[in-house]
RNA sequence: GGGUGGAUGGCAGAGUGGCCUAAUGCACCUGACUGUAAAUCAGGCGUCUUCGGACUUCGGCGGUUCAAAUCCGUCUCCACCCA
């Protein structure tokens, strides 16, 4: 899923985006309730409508607002713009300082009123480093407002348009207790579950054994979505692990700052090297290790494509590759033009859509 | 022709005796980015280096001084003003 947190993905149309091959993005509960207000985007016919997005949208929470907003502020301010009670989270808008108070059923509205077709439970990443102790409360209190999301769900809607539900399996590192939530909310019951917090708190070496605790607990036939990630091989990775859906920023951020993806071959999921922190510290067989992977990633705006006058990924048959040059792309960047943004966000997401496509066909 | 003020690293521009390889900004080079407070952030940017340091810079040349980008003389160039 392209991200689309406050209601674009960065620099692209609607239009641009269906022309990638995107099927479905996320949005985000906590941003477009601050701005514009999710009243607002009701009045407007709902946020497909105000985007001019056709397709289904997945909107986020605001439960990553938890994690994000307090550990930035925190480091910045020295102290945490979030409070998480049992009754529910309040925010300072970092714009602003004005505060805002989300219960899991403020959020439930908010996303109804966005009119998305999946809404996220209101979850809680643990900060990481977590003590188990506090890894327990926090995700039974998940759990709990998970109860309140669907309760709240059910009551204001009925099944006939009510909008998919996706849980948030959480636990930070802790085996017994990812576990045990999984556990749970599979008990309860909902259209969709997600594991959350391996993609901004854990270390990422853990994704893996994360998801080997979790998948198998979870209900083969509903999806299964992994929040936040990842780099290319970590999406390949969890995909053989059994996952179906990702979101993450790379693509998009990472090309706005330049950095473009090249695929190197096609996915031969067998000899797929995942590259763990060991691997990326025998820095001389580090070159070798790249080699290996299907894909390579290159700063666009490097000296040396500056009369490269190939496309960014000759075997790419996106807009960008289609049409113009490393060379002008460079250039772009270096005078600031929004065009690189825009170009290099075409290219990276039609990296990562394609690289999902061969997942799914082969 | 006369007068005044200037010349600082790729550019702009601080610094008017030692703490100056010389602030700051721009430009340039490299890297980071994982449910987007990110069109952001970090590092580098005289030469060489066994990474401890060594050597060389503030228009040119020559002085003063223990010590000069900073003071003095002179030359060159630039800007402005008067004729």
């Amino acid at each position: 899923m392209p991200i689309a947190t406050k209601g674009a993905v960065k620099n692209l149309t609607a239009g641009e985006l269906k022309e990638i091959g995107a099927e479905i993005i996320l949005g985000n509960t906590y941003h477009l309730w601050l701005r514009p207000g999710d009243g607002l985007i009701k009045r407007a016919g709902g946020l497909r409508k105000f985007m001019n997005w056709d397709g289904p949208i997945l909107t986020d929470s605001g439960g990553f607002q938890i994690f994000s907003l307090g550990a930035k502020a925190k480091s910045k301010y020295g102290k945490s713009g979030v409070k998480i009670t049992e009754e529910g989270v309040e925010f300072s808008d970092p714009l602003n300082g004005e505060k805002y108070f989300m219960p899991p059923e403020k959020s439930m509205d908010i996303q109804l009123n966005l009119g998305s077709d999946i809404v996220m439970v209101l979850d809680e990443c643990p900060p990481y480093p977590c003590s188990r102790d506090y890894a327990k409360k926090s995700m039974e209190r998940t759990t709990r407002w998970a109860v309140r999301c669907k309760k709240y769900l059910e009551a204001h809607t009925d099944s006939k348009n009510r909008p998919l539900l996706f849980a948030i399996v959480q636990g930070s590192v802790y085996e017994d207790l990812r576990k045990e939530s999984a556990k749970q909310l599979t008990k309860i019951g909902f259209d969709g579950y997600a594991i959350g917090g391996v993609a901004v708190g854990e270390p990422r070496e853990k994704m893996s054994e994360i998801l080997g605790w979790v998948l198998p607990l979870l209900p083969e036939d509903k999806p299964r979505y992994l929040m936040g990630l990842g780099k290319p091989e970590e999406v390949v990775k969890a995909v053989e692990a059994g996952i179906d859906m990702f979101d993450c920023v790379i693509p998009t951020r990472e090309g706005r700052h330049g950095r473009l993806f090249l695929r190197k071959s096609k996915l031969q999921i067998q000899n797929i090297k995942f590259q763990t922190k060991a691997e990326t510290q025998i820095s001389k067989s580090k070159i070798k290790i790249k080699e290996e992977f299907f894909y390579e990633t290159i700063n666009i705006g490097n000296e040396k494509y500056k009369e490269d006058f190939l496309p960014i990924d000759k075997n790419c048959d996106c807009y960008t590759c289609r049409n113009y040059s490393r060379a002008y792309l460079r250039h772009l960047f270096n005078v600031g033009e929004p065009l690189a943004a825009r170009l290099a966000s075409i290219h990276n997401l039609k990296f990562y859509l394609d690289l999902m496509k061969e997942l799914r066909c082969g």
